[in-house]
DNA sequence: ACTAGTAACCTACCATAAGTAACCTACTCA
DNA sequence: TGAGTAGGTTACTTATGGTAGGTTACTAGT
């Protein structure tokens, strides 16, 4: 470790302005927690690296949760959009989902080579992919639950919504599962595990449409 | 807290077979870590309930992830036993499967206050909730994957098998979801969330297993 | 009945890591 | 030029998982 882990771009060491900072921190945070997991990457070691004494990181981010909380909120963010932009895409019911969830397995191929460095088959149950996938699982039931809405082009009363509400979780949830599976079996392309699991729920879905369209 | 805490009965307080300790050690775990969660279940509150020193549990479970470990493993075998053999009282395939479902959603609502600590989405966050949440998954899955293939009436081949385990998986993960949104609006029944749930994923299920049994 | 050996258990400690109080120092600007 | 503040530090406290080593009750063989 040179003193150049502790320069960044353009300040001198030890003095750099809070934004600055606060990024810096969000990407080694990242990394760290990536590398380790929640429970076993320190706040000691996260300052150590960022060649910053410990309260800095607690004036900043309040505390280990919420450092955390923030980092997944980024990538979150990021994953979401790249999804509802692939589903903005297409106008078929059917396309728009397929193009979403091919989006979002995409992204998970990517982001997985990224974030885990040393992983045997034991490593995936990394709590920070865990909590990824929880928040991915409910705006992924959102953003699920609007196309089917304006699919089915009614309004739906509480009993539908609430029915709606819960199979779209559902399926979010076993969008989850399979990218754990995933992890194990690298090998199966985006796209073909889309077509597996539309081919699985599309049915199912696109009846519970027509039914929540002409129930009410 | 009377002294009559310490007693497991018919022993005197403070000296009690291994055996017996034991399985009182894992009933109180239990019960701590349904109140607690993982992380804010402490050793030594655990000790003081039992009326016990820390070394006692150590001696027994060695740490406490292999304590909370014994503990769900235990809970998801009677589990995965009650859908067991629920499905095995029926012949219909889509009847099996709703049977299995309706137990599974039963044995949930009796258990809940314990399962909470397994499903809540902010405890998932711990890589320990979600390995053991992934070991009842699959275990779910298994079940679910003989009871298709059996079905099928077929050999697979891999690739077949391969993607009957993907698919079972992610069925296994929209029930764990769907264990969730429940946990929010539990005025709905088992039986009609096996319903929906069904209604959801037979289709696909169905036709994915003529798809299998004709392809190899 | 008297010990050897063992099972069950305890006291007292260590190490680690989250979080905090109190203080310091470079920079800005009236 | 010095008051005010943003950025930063040292040196703690507290909580808790885990352990080393000794003590007491029970059991069996002679």
């Amino acid at each position: 470790m040179s003193s150049t882990d502790t320069l960044v771009k353009g300040y001198r060491p030890g003095r750099v302005p809070r934004a600055v900072r606060a990024e810096q921190l969000l990407e080694l945070a990242e990394q760290l927690f990536a590398e380790r997991g929640f429970q076993a990457a320190s706040m000691d070691e996260l300052a150590r690296r960022a060649g910053v004494s410990k309260p800095v990181i607690y004036d900043h981010f309040g505390s280990k949760e919420e450092l955390f909380a923030t980092c997944v909120r980024r990538t979150g963010e990021i994953l979401a959009e790249l999804v509802a932009t692939a589903v903005g895409e297409e106008s078929d019911p059917r396309a728009r989902l397929r193009a979403g969830s091919i989006a979002y397995f995409r992204f998970l191929k990517d982001q997985l080579q990224a974030w885990v460095v040393l992983f045997d088959d034991e490593r995936m149950r990394d709590a920070r992919f865990a909590a990824e996938a929880s928040l991915i699982r409910r705006r992924q039931s959102d953003l699920m639950m609007r196309l089917m809405v304006e699919t089915a082009g009614t309004v739906l009363d509480d009993d539908g919504r609430r029915r709606l509400e819960a199979m779209t979780l559902a399926v979010a949830g076993a969008y989850e599962a399979l990218s754990l599976w995933w992890h194990k079996h690298p090998d199966v392309s985006p796209e073909e595990l889309t077509e597996w699991l539309l081919d699985l729920i599309w049915p199912g879905l696109e009846q519970l449409i027509s039914q929540l369209a002409t129930s009410p």
